[in-house]
DNA sequence: TATATTTGTTCTACATTAAAGAACTAATCG
DNA sequence: CGATTAGTTCTTTAATGTAGAACAAATATA
């Protein structure tokens, strides 16, 4: 863990920012992430997550405006950098490359049917 | 992290124990992880998470006998538990969803060809 | 216009994973 | 026997993951 690594939880986050898109922020992701992910979370881990991943240049945020909905704050708006898609792709490369080399697929001792 | 999650390390550790399949050992995973993975890894952190794979029931272990080999210590062979698919599994399951929703994946914002 | 409610982020503390490397064990070779 | 090689275990430290309280700011409504 040379500070430039992508944890589990990281890298699921950093995909939720891909997914949300201009929505990416704090309880957006938090929320995506109970929905999809199954588990559900702290606010406070998301937060730190992000926060972290700003500090190793995957994401950067900005600002957003207040909403004129009922306590719409200003949102801290999330976004993947060119480090960050690379890392992401990194991370699934390896995974796909391993997949593909176990084998027996579908049948026998690593049948994946279970 | 409730004791049954599985960290980014440990699901590579898994995939490479399914790939290795009876050379499935402490140092022949950190061969192959290296080869693999690129980054290079201590032996002792290899044997610390194939120990907590085992102790969340993801692996289980057996002595082989040594071999003829100078120096061919007998080894502790490691293979994936049903737990430990269906948790490699779960794994795959939620990042294949979410690159799916990611939207353009090919151009645009969320360009990958950086 | 105060105060209750809602949407958010920051801060603090702690648990679990990841990483490094030294120490230890046991087998063969000369 | 001593040196070398192949392995695992043990100890320590750093990074990631988790939780929730504290704080801030906006709207609603009495």
């Amino acid at each position: 863990m040379k500070g430039t690594y992508l944890g589990e939880f990281e890298e699921i986050v950093l995909l939720i920012i891909g997914v949300l898109g201009e929505e990416a922020y704090g309880l957006a992701i938090k929320d995506a992430f109970e929905q999809q992910g199954g588990r559900s979370v702290a606010i406070g881990a998301v937060h730190s997550a992000l926060n972290r991943l700003e500090e190793k240049g995957f994401v950067e945020s900005e600002m957003s405006g207040a909403t004129a909905a009922r306590g719409g704050r200003r949102k801290r708006i999330f976004s993947i950098t060119a480090a960050g898609k690379k890392a992401l792709l990194n991370a699934r490369d390896l995974r796909v490359s391993l997949w593909q080399q176990i084998p027996d697929l579908s049948l026998g001792k690593f049948s994946f049917n279970v």
